[in-house]
DNA sequence: ACGCGTGCCTGTTGGC
DNA sequence: TGCCAACAGGCACGCG
């Protein structure tokens, strides 16, 4: 399940793999998965790719199109500017993507096939094919206009990135929630790109009980809690991100942070501290594991 | 405005 | 061994 450390290594492996080639062609397998921007399809064909990023969980691909589409001028400070189309893809839980070799047919779970060309003018897919695979077809794609993230009411209200704000603030913007520290962590609103692997994680490390009030919790402790975030985020993309079952990145490779997981997914295991069985809650909605005794 | 519960999906897991 | 309910979970949505 791609959280900011899995989204960040697929952007790492996928944009040497796409960058600076062109799509000559897209495939819709399954339509639910283009949620929005299908008018705009044509204008991704015969795009170059020019560049490939993370905002969130969301992965972008930015695209030089052959003709100009809006002569409408918009700034985000989220995007690259200059960039005049972009393809935004939620991952959500089995998100794939990976670059197959040329005439690569679609695989059970390939929801759309972008084919990839090394000049604009040729309509072939010599560069290879770039599959957005899903399972459970929770993610999607979508196509945009700059202005239109304006009009995005998920893109407009995420948080701050974790890894380039300070702990202070982040402890700060902890505060806001009225209820769980767990659900701050998850509130992308809140914090962007943390999912339940992670949150899990960075309150184990900082002793912190899931369930407590976020305005429980004193800001010292708060900015602990920051602390440990963005150490664990850190780390684990130096690990190349977690791989609970199904998680590859775009070469197709796990990752290797599952193996440092003090808490998640060892439900009744002996917690790593002090030996007791680790405990587990539905909080905020979602299995929650956790030391009864560490965490406070 | 906010928090909570439910639905979306399909492959895997665990109990009987 | 086989069947099937429960489970995994980010986010949209509807409700109170």
């Amino acid at each position: 399940m791609p959280e900011l450390p899995e989204v960040e290594t697929i952007v790492k492996t996928l944009s040497p793999q796409i960058a600076g080639k062109y799509i000559s062609n897209t495939h819709v397998l399954h339509d639910k998965v283009a949620q929005a921007g299908k008018d705009l399809l044509p204008f991704v064909e015969r795009a170059r790719i020019s560049c490939v990023f993370r905002r969130a969980k969301l992965l972008l691909i930015g695209l030089e199109p052959q003709q100009v589409i809006s002569s409408v001028t918009y700034h985000d400070a989220n995007l690259p500017t200059a960039i005049p189309l972009f393809m935004v893809f939620h991952l959500k839980m089995t998100g794939r993507f990976f670059v197959h070799p040329p005439a690569c047919e679609p695989l059970k779970h390939t929801r759309i096939i972008f084919d990839l060309s090394f000049k604009a003018d040729e309509r072939n897919d010599a560069a290879g094919r770039l599959f957005f695979d899903d399972m459970r077809t929770f993610g999607y794609c979508r196509i945009m206009l700059p202005e239109d993230f304006a009009s995005w009411p998920f893109w407009k209200g995420l948080g701050p990135e974790p890894l380039v704000t300070s702990k202070n603030t982040l402890a700060e913007r902890f505060f806001i929630k009225r209820s769980s520290i767990k659900s701050a962590l998850l509130d992308q609103k809140i914090v962007a790109g943390v999912g339940n692997i992670y949150a899990d994680e960075a309150l184990f490390a900082a002793k912190i009980a899931p369930d407590r009030p976020a305005q429980s919790i004193s800001l010292s402790d708060r900015i602990c809690l920051a602390s440990y975030l963005q150490k664990i985020l850190r780390q684990s993309i130096e690990e190349c991100g977690s791989s609970i079952r199904d998680y590859r990145d775009a070469k197709g490779n796990a990752g290797a942070f599952q193996n440092n997981f003090s808490v998640y997914g060892r439900k009744g295991e002996s917690c790593h501290i002090c030996n007791n069985p680790l405990s587990f809650a539905r909080i905020a909605g979602r299995g929650t594991v956790y030391c009864p005794y560490c965490q406070k």
